[in-house]
DNA sequence: CGCATCATCCCGCAAACAGGGTATGGCGAT
DNA sequence: ATCGCCATACCCTGTTTGCGGGATGATGCG
C-alpha cells in the first residue's frame, strides 16, 4: 500500500483526488494539505510514498516541494498534477525532480493508472506535456550541427594558447609554460585572430568556446 | 480521418495493429509492410499522416523511415511500437523526429488513445519510456546548478560591460557604446576583476560564461 | 620537387590595459 | 542619518597587447 500526500490549494480538486485515490486499495491518503508549507512539513512528518502537488500553491511553489521531497525521501515519488503546461514550469518540475507530470483534465481512470504506473517505476505524463519535452530534446540534439557553423580549425598549439588565454596567463607566461619564446606565442595569437577574426583576447575567447573550440567541462 | 502507415516485420502485431486501428472510425490503414524498404516507398506513395513503426526491421532501422517521414511529410506524425526501451533506442528515435513512443505490450485501449493523442497534437509514450527521458534531463538539467558555485553577483553595470568584453570592444568604444566616461568603464572593470578574482579580459570572459553569468546563445 | 602549413623566432611602436589611488552623487537599508 | 553599494569620473604608472613588418626549419601533399 502506497502512502499518499496531497498538496493542492484548490478544495474541490483536493477533494476529488483524495476520493479518487481511496477507492483504490493500492493507495491511502496520508495527509492532504492546502499550503506550500503544511506540504512539507507532512512531507518529513509522515513521509510518503508519493508526493501529489500543484504547481500553483499560495505561498512557495510546488517545484520547492517537490525538491525537497527529492532530496529526503528518495523513495518517495513525486508527480505534478497542474493546469500548467508550458515549457518552464514542466522544466523545472523535472529537473525538481518530478517522475510524473499530468495535466488537472486528466480523467479518473488515466489519473489512477498514472499512479499505478508510477510505483511501477514509470512517469506517467500527459500526452501535451510530452510533445513540449520531445520537441526540448530535438531542439537540444540537432543545434549540434549549427554550432559548428564555421570551418575554422585551429592547430594544436593555436588551441593550447587559447586556453591558456582564457584563464588569464599573458604572452611572457604562456611562452614559459610552453617552453616557447614569448614572441612566438604572439605570432600564433596573431594566427588565432585571423582564424577566428577577432582582434583582442577577450573576444578570441568568447568566440572560442562559442564555437566548442574550448570544453569548459 | 487519418491515414495510417503500419511498417512491422511481425505479421501477427502487424494484423494486430491493422485490426484495432480498423475499428475506428478517425483512422484508415493505406498500406501496411513488412520491411523497411517498403517502408520508404510508402511514405512517398501514400503520404500517411501517421506512421507506425517497429524499430527492429530486417533491413534497415526503423529509425531512418522516422527520419525520412519527418523530412519528407511534415504533416505526418510517426509512432515507435517496438520493444526496446533502452535509452539508446529511444532518443534515437526522438532524435529522428518521433513524436510517440509505445511499448509493443501496451494494451488495445492505450493503443487507440495514443494515436487518437497523436493526431490532437500530443506525445503518447510509454510510462517506462517517459521515465528514461526524465532520467536524462535530470542528468542534464542538474550539472548546471553545480556549475554555480560561487555567490558572486554582478551589477547590471557590470554584466553590460562583461558582454561587451567578450565581443572584443575596447574602452573608449564600450564608453561611447554606454555613454559613459572610458574612466568608468575601467572603473566597472575593476571591480569585475575584484568579484571573478581574475586579472585579464580574457580570464574575466571565460570565468564569466563558465559561471553562467554571461548567456551564448 | 615545389607549395602549403605549422611552429619557431625577432623588432618596434602606439595603443590599450591592470592596478593603485580619490571623489562625487544617488539609493536603499539600518 | 549614517552606512554600504552602485555608478559615475578622473589621475598616474608601469606593463601588456595589437599589429605591422621579416625570417627560418620541419612537415606533409600532390
Amino acid at each position: 500500500m502506497s502512502r499518499v500526500l496531497i498538496v493542492e490549494d484548490d478544495v474541490a480538486f483536493r477533494d476529488r483526488y483524495a476520493t479518487i485515490i481511496a477507492k483504490d486499495a493500492a493507495f491511502e491518503v496520508v495527509a492532504s494539505v492546502g499550503t506550500g508549507g503544511e506540504g512539507l512539513a507532512m512531507l518529513s512528518l509522515r513521509k510518503p510514498d508519493i508526493l501529489l502537488v500543484d504547481l500553483g500553491l499560495p505561498d512557495i511553489s510546488g517545484i520547492e516541494i517537490i525538491r525537497q521531497a527529492s532530496l529526503t525521501l528518495p523513495n518517495c515519488e513525486s508527480m505534478v498534477v497542474t493546469v500548467f503546461g508550458d515549457e518552464e514550469h514542466v522544466l523545472a518540475s523535472i529537473e525538481a525532480g518530478a517522475s510524473g507530470y499530468l495535466l488537472k483534465d486528466a480523467s479518473e481512470t488515466s489519473f489512477l493508472s498514472g499512479l499505478h504506473e508510477l510505483v511501477a517505476g514509470g512517469s506517467p505524463i500527459s500526452p501535451i506535456i510530452a510533445r513540449r519535452l520531445l520537441k526540448r530534446f530535438q531542439a537540444e540534439t540537432t543545434p549540434q550541427v549549427s554550432v559548428v557553423d564555421s570551418d575554422v580549425t585551429l592547430s594544436e598549439r593555436e588551441r593550447e594558447i587559447l586556453l591558456l588565454a582564457s584563464k588569464g596567463y599573458n604572452y611572457p607566461e604562456m611562452g614559459k609554460l610552453m617552453g616557447i619564446s614569448p614572441h612566438t606565442v604572439t605570432s600564433h595569437v596573431k594566427k588565432i585572430y585571423r582564424k577566428l577574426a577577432v582582434h583582442s583576447r577577450g573576444e578570441a575567447v568568447f568566440e572560442a568556446n562559442r564555437m566548442g573550440l574550448i570544453r569548459t567541462l
